[in-house]
DNA sequence: TTGAAAGCGCTACCAA
DNA sequence: TTGGTAGCGCTTTCAA
């Protein structure tokens, strides 16, 4: 059996509060003391207290939950996703606090039972859909908690790090605009739960359940709104995930069908890329060039020259681990929106 | 207070063990009484067994610590580390275990407590430099752990998924040399510890610290030696740190001196993108062409046209958590080599 | 400076 | 099917 702490107090002659004090007050006791305990447990082979019983006798872990309300390798494949865990690793780690990934089951009561039994001391919602049954299971368990979004409907204590979705996808929207664009398509993931790939008949942005991309289409909306362009007008176009792949699959039929749009505005920079795959891959059977738009300014965006809204995703993440560790007294405070920058390439031309 | 298992049961009249049968084992008791117990935990609030008691009494967390020995972030700033992280929590998904990161302070009595106080099943090193100190910790805490890498010194029980280093470089090396390269350079992160950037006198290979990077130039160095270019004809540059701009300030002063190499093979595609960025950035003002070699096959080495080897980096993540999650009977199945690719691009050329 | 006592909240065994 | 008992390994008063 591996050794425990009354192993070594036995061995040494002395209780188990002065082995204790050994390892986590060592002003408690003599210094002679305290080396001949050391010895002992090396000795012995004690590895020290076991993290668990301490844990538990103390009250807290020393770990956040990061929750992904998807398949978890997804945090390390979207790039906006992994910049913006960089930013929430490097403020954990300045905090002392470990990070603890959970993943989370298709199973919904599987799922719930894995946010119910995380050991942590406060979770981190990457907000990708519909989550709101995890934050119940949060709140449930009176643990502390952040949001990449703001919350559908305001909770006291909720603390949430975003954007104004909507006033960004609106800037992006505008450039196209201004740039003479009027037969333009809108491209979301998951638009409505279950929707082929492809364009989608939607009555207006409020019937999109994600609240992410439907504060981006509304945004995108209210620009050519402002210009007689009606939602009406607008094409809409479900991927089926956030990824390269679904955004060209997405907009294959579209652009190269007969009368196709002359800019597309994306609702992330991945998809947009997947577009522009799509556009080099139709090529010369183009009757004429697309404008593209992405949203969160990745990486790849600048190689590609993809015209994008930027946002501060390493920030993200650092507030996010902020606001979780070292809560701000006013609680208004707990509500971040960070800023946003239109970033004009070489995708976005006249129309 | 928050309340507990005992609340419940005093709210329903029975004893602890019947409430903890309610939630762990339903078979244990009634529909009815299971209906009655959680209906009064609902009502009191009560989230469910606490997950750190659990843990105690049941003896394992649900979790497995992964360890760099280098800041928590640069494990989503690396594209491999990224990479092989989707890989591992990918499989750790499946298995039903969450990741907990581990920030490692610089002080090394710290470091070394965050080892031991680190509440997880067992761990997955990623090697990066010297971590025989944090493999001596988990040792002592007598938890499975698997390393990315060969270790120096065998031990039993050590499991690890890597490549063979040495070999792997070679290949490249040998590309290289048949394109008629003789004045070469070899580009590595940390050849020596607190070297500046630039070039290093090395008596050979042996002297580097880090296995990977030794192992690396002993490959580039062997394909030569072949052919009668001797350790002591290569030139060997250190960079100070695995990232683009180290790997650009490396190769700086070489490639625009006069007598600059033919080649630069570099232990890393990370690396080589810098040497690319150098020699875009020189441009006009170089006597001729310079051709680079990387090592990973990270997603920008494809675009870049980087001659590279690859090396499968999301199977090194599955491999590495399924040998910690489901070991294998075979003590020797415990040691994977996987097998890597020479990838040849548009950056290397005749000399 | 040291030790005794009292749990932290839970689960697993065994007996009823 | 239910409950009593006995800890899991530790830390923290408080008293000596």
């Amino acid at each position: 059996m591996k050794p425990t702490l009354q192993d070594v107090a036995n061995a040494v002659g002395v209780s188990r509060s002065t082995v204790s004090n050994a390892y986590c007050r060592p002003d408690q006791l003599s210094a002679a003391l305290r080396e001949r305990i050391l010895d002992a447990a090396r000795q012995l082979g004690y590895p020290g207290p076991n993290p668990t019983a301490r844990s538990l006798r103390r009250g807290f872990v020393g770990a956040i939950g990061v929750l992904f309300t998807s398949q978890l390798s997804y945090a390390f494949t979207d790039p906006f996703a992994v910049r913006f865990l960089a930013g929430l690793s490097g403020a954990a780690e300045r905090h002392g606090s470990a990070l603890l990934l959970v993943p989370l089951p298709d199973d919904p009561a599987r799922a719930r039972a894995a946010v119910e039994n995380a050991a942590v001391d406060g979770f981190c919602v990457y907000c990708v859909g519909n989550e709101e049954w995890a934050l119940d299971a949060i709140r449930r368990r009176a643990l502390p908690y952040v949001t990449t979004a703001a919350p559908e409907e305001a909770h006291p204590a909720h603390r949430y790090v975003g954007i104004d979705e909507r006033a960004a996808a609106r800037t992006v929207a505008e450039h196209v605009a201004a740039l003479g664009h009027r037969r333009v398509a809108l491209l979301g993931d998951t638009v409505l739960p279950d929707a082929p790939p492809g364009p989608l008949r939607l009555a207006g942005p409020a019937d999109v359940p994600h609240p992410t991309t439907r504060g981006r289409l509304a945004g995108f909306a209210d620009a050519f709104a402002a210009l007689g362009v009606d939602w009406s007008d607008l094409t809409v176009l479900n991927a089926t995930g956030n990824s390269r792949a679904a955004g060209a699959a997405a907009v294959a039929a579209t652009l190269t069908g007969d009368d196709p749009p002359s800019a597309v505005l994306a609702c992330s920079d991945v998809l947009a890329l997947g577009v522009l795959d799509t556009l080099a891959e139709a090529g010369p059977h183009l009757a004429r060039p697309v404008s593209v738009t992405g949203f969160d300014d990745i990486a790849e965006a600048a190689a590609a020259g993809l015209t994008t809204v930027r946002q501060p995703a390493e920030e993200k993440g650092r507030i996010a681990a902020e606001l979780l560790l070292a809560p701000p007294a006013d609680p208004a405070a707990g509500h971040v929106l960070l800023d946003t920058a239109l970033v004009v390439r070489t995708s976005t031309r006249p129309a």
